[in-house]
DNA sequence: TGAGTTTCGAACCAAATGATTCAAAATACC
DNA sequence: GGTATTTTGAATCATTTGGTTCGAAACTCA
């Protein structure tokens, strides 16, 4: 009654598109790219081989497409932890926090499959995409310096673009060490002491 | 007359075998290590392929010692760009500022072994030695700060411990950027700054 | 020169892998 | 209930890959 024309016409699918993905996801970020074989995505998505090649396309296409959903589902959370707080110190210790956690995470794989995966996929497409993400990382970045200047949480001639790099970079070796087993405990200490490394005033701007 | 029972018994090899390993590191450095085949390694090293496996082993094996030889040669570059220069300053760029040259090598491929190709490889032996890596290098740095302290470059109540993971986690994040292609001369310049973050003086050891 | 030793190159084999085909199953529409 | 439509599972095929075998080649030593 409520839906007619809602269901497509044939078989319905045993599986859910978007789920298959996330769990795609898990699969090449636990095994890497080339480690990763059909059979393991057939079996880790839940998904039958003729449906796989038929919905998803072949090994770089679901690769594709799970890197862009990761990247926008981490983004947007990344975003959410740099911009809430009303304090700087809060954003980014908010942010670096984040970056340890979501590499730490229980039943996920740890590290990033944007930073330990990804960047050794042979793929001009991928590259580029994750050239733009780290570009995009350190915009947001400069723009929560930039407000932190205007809010007067710091001096007006903090170094913005250089400053919003080296969070970029910690929270990158952050994550590293994330992924070779460093636990969540002492990743996040070292987030705070990150934040403070990069945002505790300076007795003079020489030089 | 110079050499008598210099040489072995038989046939002579073809190749160097210090010098094939070498190679082999860039073959795994380039493809990963799920994505080199034995074929990759047989061409790319120069070794016949029942040499290949009599002498080296499988690719287990050669990967191991190509990771072994690189992180000796890489480490003893890197201690030497550290503890050379008389003033802190200057070992903590020369230390950064290495880590960019190395990962931008021309011929050679971006990055770096240890932190962009290792930490995926599924193997306990592996993992550990990276840890050993991680933590050796953070010991190194924090021995370092310790001799500025007896030097007079930083006070006496310079945390060490926290800088010298914070340097390491920024050699990381440059070595990330620099696989992505990253220009050496845009890395060099944040090298510098990230060196100017971690040792300009603070204006008070506030809370 | 010939016997002994080690390496090399080509061919070979079994297993794994990427990709497709096809009939059966599950649904909507009439 | 019958038909059209879409998905599913099993089987299948060609290619790639890891690993081995074996005779020929290159060398030392006597």
């Amino acid at each position: 009654m409520i839906q007619n024309t809602a269901r497509p016409r044939g078989r319905p699918r045993s599986f859910d598109e978007t789920g298959a993905l996330e769990k795609a996801t898990q699969v090449f970020w636990s095994k890497g790219y080339d480690g990763v074989t059909i059979d393991d995505l057939v079996e880790g998505m839940g998904v039958g081989r003729p449906s796989l090649y038929a919905i998803f396309g072949d090994k770089r296409a679901i690769f594709l497409r799970a890197l862009k959903g990761y990247a926008e589902r981490k983004g947007a959370a990344a975003t959410k932890a740099l911009l809430a707080p009303q304090t700087l110190r809060d954003s980014i210790v908010g942010f670096l926090r984040y970056a340890v956690e979501s590499a730490t995470e229980k039943g996920s794989a740890r590290g990033c499959l944007m930073m330990c995966v990804a960047p050794l996929v042979n793929d001009v497409e991928v590259q580029q995409f994750l050239q733009r993400a780290v570009a995009g990382g350190a915009a947001l970045l400069e723009r929560r310096f930039q407000d932190g200047i205007s809010a007067g949480d710091i001096p007006p001639d903090f170094p913005v673009a250089a400053r919003a790099i080296q969070v970029t970079d910690l929270a990158r070796g952050l994550t590293m060490r994330a992924q070779l087993g460093m636990p969540r405990k002492t990743l996040l200490k070292e987030a705070e002491e990150a934040a403070d490394l990069v945002l505790l005033p300076r007795r003079r701007a020489s030089k």
